[in-house]
DNA sequence: TCAATAATATGCAACGGTGCGTCTCGGTAA
DNA sequence: TTACCGAGACGCACCGTTGCATATTATTGA
């Protein structure tokens, strides 16, 4: 048979004491910083039963990302009724983020990682301007006649999500302005 | 006096095998693999050389960057008067690095050290979108009311280039089709 | 039905290895 | 005389792996 497995189950309680770690850990010290043995440390666990479970850091931070464990708050991007406006107020979310040093960290961070893993990266785009938020919203705009008809939303919400993802690692402004000014840019 | 200095002067031939080995070491490892003995040993040069001069590795890659050492070859953006058919030109030229292994190493890794280093963040931007290229380009369609008059030649950049950036971590398609529909997004 | 057995997970601890950043040394060029 | 240079050692942190004792669990067989 396939299913007969013998021994002691994956321990749930160490799997979510390691994962609790990463997030403490990622979130103090940024990805670079952040290893092994100090989640291993934190969470109280053996070094062993990480390397057991996961390949590497970055599929650690992965997983944890995909868990939701990493971003301090959701972003909410509403439907108003009024695309510019529901953008606008959603750029500056996450421009706040960026303008406190701690999500700042965050922010760059994450990047590094997704530079290390390609399924953070993955994560990180739907997660940022995936189905769920920007191109959601877009679409709706395009139904609501804000938008022409052909409009590309995907690729909208790539220049969009790239411009912040820009900011976040190359500086530029991050007032309210510029959060309009960027929107407009992308939508008009 | 302020000039009066005694004793040996700062090496550049020292200098100079240094930057050539951590352009060299870059690209065959990558930022995180980069290693600052690595770097002594290739250059044949003591450790203790490089930390009089550089505080991190990230200091090293920065003057690396700035003096034009890590990328491969230029993209020529060209201005033969059709704007869009010379930024999908353009675009199509970053893709074919993004699509080559190597390439896209160099890519990430230099988003990378971007996240370590704002100063690689910011010349980055530059060195990818920056007056030089992109923002000038769209300026000049501007003048050649191929772009309207208010046109937001800053945000349209950051917004093309932040795309590039956005599908070299986070995969997405990068055919000709592709950069067709990211420059018709941005400029339409 | 219920011990004995076998398989699996865990914590602890140690290993050799690599790179870190600092330091000292003797030599050399201005 | 002074500041640079290369060589090389240092203590340290972390890497990824291994061995061992122990706890947990499903199968086996009396």
């Amino acid at each position: 048979m396939l299913g007969t497995r013998r021994g002691a189950q994956r321990s749930e309680k160490a799997r979510l004491a390691i994962l609790e770690a990463v997030s403490i850990q990622f979130q103090e010290l940024g990805y670079e910083n952040l290893t092994i043995e100090g989640v291993a440390k934190q969470a109280g666990v053996s070094k062993q039963t990480i390397y057991r479970w996961w390949r590497s850091k970055s599929d650690l931070v992965a997983e944890c990302l995909l868990e939701g464990r990493l971003f301090p708050g959701k972003f909410t991007l509403q439907d108003t009724g009024n695309l510019r406006l529901d953008l606008i107020n959603w750029v500056n979310q996450v421009f706040a983020l960026m303008k406190d040093p701690a999500g700042h960290g965050i922010v760059t961070s994450l990047v590094a990682a997704a530079t290390a893993n390609e399924k953070i990266g993955e994560r990180l785009r739907e997660s940022l301007g995936g189905a769920d938020s920007v191109i959601a919203r877009l679409q709706a705009g395009v139904l609501a006649a804000q938008l022409p008809d052909q409009a590309p939303v995907v690729e909208l919400s790539e220049a969009l999500v790239g411009a912040l993802m820009l900011k976040a690692i190359g500086g530029g402004g991050k007032s309210s302005t510029d959060a309009a000014r960027l929107v407009d840019a992308i939508i008009s």
